[in-house]
DNA sequence: TATTGTTATACTCTATAACTATA
DNA sequence: TATAGTTATAGAGTATAACAATA
């Protein structure tokens, strides 16, 4: 029983997620951020800041990386830690000056840097490709929740 | 000009792979691999070997990052060098005994594991699945291309 | 006791560039 | 001169666990 063409399915969407990531990554890195950066302060643009808790629920990244992360781009001015006011184990993390002058500059030139790749798709097209990738996602989450729940 | 709604299939791309790459790698390091090292085994296996550069290109590593994880593989002996008889400049990478039982063992189980997770798809899903990532992974390759050839 | 976040450790990967030995 | 691979360096992310402060 091994009809079901699987293996093509995983390796474009690794091929197409790894063409994404490099094209992306490519403009990242000519703004001295690394791709982990870039998605905190995407994360953090446009809202008032969150607990360090909900930017790593946010960005899938770990408490102990995520410090390290919070710490460099604090280095950089980009982000600041202000205590919570309601929990005093809480850290909020929120966008600085500098940080929200970079997002509002590089957010929209990095969309339509992506955009640019986009021209030649129809709306059906991208309609399609985000049905497609969200049955995909689904796949893989219930999947993995219930491995997590049977150990 | 904003009406294509590109950024919900970026999101969903990102998000797909995310859950894809999660599922995948808690598998993985079950077997004591790092996910690039997984895709060293996986790309040697059921060949007769390749040498570095070829093995580059296939698993989009560097050379210096690749030297690093063949040397990685080599100390739990799943990999062995071997010199080019054609070109005394080129290292042939192969699986050892215990690399080619590895790949054995965990392949078949790794692709089972993640065949679970696809049950509940059909061959047609599948399919469109297929054409929507090759045609994502088409733009951004093009654009890529474009983007280097202007530099 | 449980949770938020930091710290510490040790390792892997990454980019980059200099270097070697062959071609 | 160009290419295949190694070495060197420095940084960044990762997993993991112990820890402090607070809830």
């Amino acid at each position: 029983m091994k009809q079901k063409p699987i293996l093509p399915v995983l390796r474009e969407l690794a091929k197409a997620y790894q063409a994404f990531e490099s094209y992306s990554a490519m403009h990242v890195r000519t703004m001295e951020l690394t791709p982990p950066q870039f998605d905190i302060i995407a994360t953090l643009g446009n809202t008032s800041g969150m607990p360090l808790k909900e930017l790593g629920e946010k960005s899938l990244i770990t408490k102990g990386t995520l410090t390290g992360i919070v710490d460099r781009l604090t280095i950089k001015k980009l982000v600041r830690r202000v205590s919570s006011p309601i929990d005093g184990r809480s850290q909020i993390v929120q966008l600085t000056k500098k940080g929200e002058a970079l997002f509002a500059r590089i957010f929209p030139a990095h969309l339509a840097h992506i955009e640019e790749a986009f021209v030649e798709l129809s709306a059906e097209d991208l309609s399609n490709m985000q049905k497609a990738l969200s049955q995909l996602r689904e796949v893989f989450t219930k999947a993995h929740l219930q491995n997590k729940a049977s150990i």
